[in-house]
DNA sequence: GACAACATACCAACTGGTTGGTATGCTATT
DNA sequence: AATAGCATACCAACCAGTTGGTATGTTGTC
């Protein structure tokens, strides 16, 4: 067949494990269950990665890679305020909030669930992805409060932690629910949170984006 | 041996379901597990079960039982205003994210992530044991709108899911930092919310139990 | 530019430990 | 003696990982 088609196998397979894995979590995925999704055999699979951890996590640091690259190019980096960066993102949270619950659910925060007690190696590459995350919502978040809020009592890095936590905890309240309406809600509470700590006016009832939740 | 001495045998299973499931998450968990755990063996594990989907069904019904009780119970509910008992719930949540990951975690949190899916029967026993504990908060959430809050624009009913989903994706921040602390600071932006919603002035900087995060 | 030497990519078939579940028997209580 | 509450022994399916092999590149050498 062909040799070197490009190492994009690799790419497949890690793209398999995002779908199998935002359906089924770490544990009930099976081996098999990549390979069929991508045509391949288990010797094509163990030639790629060493065993099912470690390509559990190799899809953790690819997670890392492709969604830091989603993230990077959104729209709301345009704005020139901080604080309007920090809104923008939160905005586009819940705009993605679409289709199946599979395909908007975060792989990591599935994982590091299963994961935390018995694989260190998962736990510690679905930390280092949340956490990645967090800390580049913290550099705005930080200069917003430069800006607009230098003397509360709350920590940059906590904030952007904590919108971690709102949207990892709304993606949960989305599986119990079977459907993202109810993580929409959680994320609008978070942008009200936000606009509170900054004492910026909420677009209110009349505005086209907030409905009353 | 004992025939009949009681049938807490059953509940002995159930909390071992709440220990192993929490470590490990569902799909993780073997019976033998459980076996392990109370000393039963398989023959015992499903003369008490049809199987391991319906013995975390029960797991489930098992825990609301347990936790609605306990929240029950908790003092917090001796406060006559409605919106200091919500705060009181708050800081309880806090309060009792002591000990080890496992042993302050969501169980119905930690299953609906595997078993919405693949699970029907599992994911309805989770979501009905969080919503179940959503709508108990919420009665106190619609008292104290009443009183404090009656024209602004969010329900109680999401905003007491919202607690629900600030805790859970907590319990995800603390599952991946290994460490109840980054969840206790998440809270504290909950309860910080709260006032805000409400317009309580916080205890601010100088009260005994709220440091700065 | 031909060719040996080697590496890469993958497949088909197999293995052995694991795991949910069962069939049956024993024992104490009612 | 009937039944609940277990234990013992066992099975069939499952599943991560292995083995041996083939086809296709790549690289260095003359």
């Amino acid at each position: 067949m062909n040799a070197t088609p490009r190492a994009d196998t690799r790419q497949k397979l890690l793209g398999a494990a995002f779908k199998v894995i935002r359906e089924k979590g770490y544990a009930a995925m099976r081996v098999d269950d990549i390979c069929a999704e991508t045509g391949l055999t288990k010797g094509g699979f163990f030639h790629h990665f060493k065993g099912k951890e470690d390509f559990a996590v190799a899809a953790a640091h690819h997670w890392s890679d492709v969604t830091s690259g989603f993230f990077a190019t959104a729209p709301y980096h345009r704005h020139a305020d901080p604080l309007d960066r920090v809104l923008g993102y939160i905005d586009f949270r819940k705009e993605i909030l679409q289709g199946e619950v599979p395909e908007f659910t975060c792989l990591v925060g599935t994982m590091v669930q299963e994961a935390y007690g018995t694989n260190p190696a998962i736990r510690a590459a679905c930390d280092a992805s949340i956490s990645g995350h967090a800390a580049v919502i913290e550099k705005d978040i930080s200069e917003a409060k430069k800006l607009y809020a230098a003397d509360a009592h709350w920590s940059p890095a906590s904030l952007a932690l904590h919108t971690q936590a709102v949207i990892q905890g709304a993606f949960i309240l989305a599986k119990a629910k079977q459907g993202p309406e109810i993580a929409a809600q959680s994320i609008d509470h978070l942008r009200r949170y936000v606009e509170l700590l900054f004492n910026r006016d909420s677009p209110g009832r009349n505005s086209d984006d907030h409905r009353d939740i």
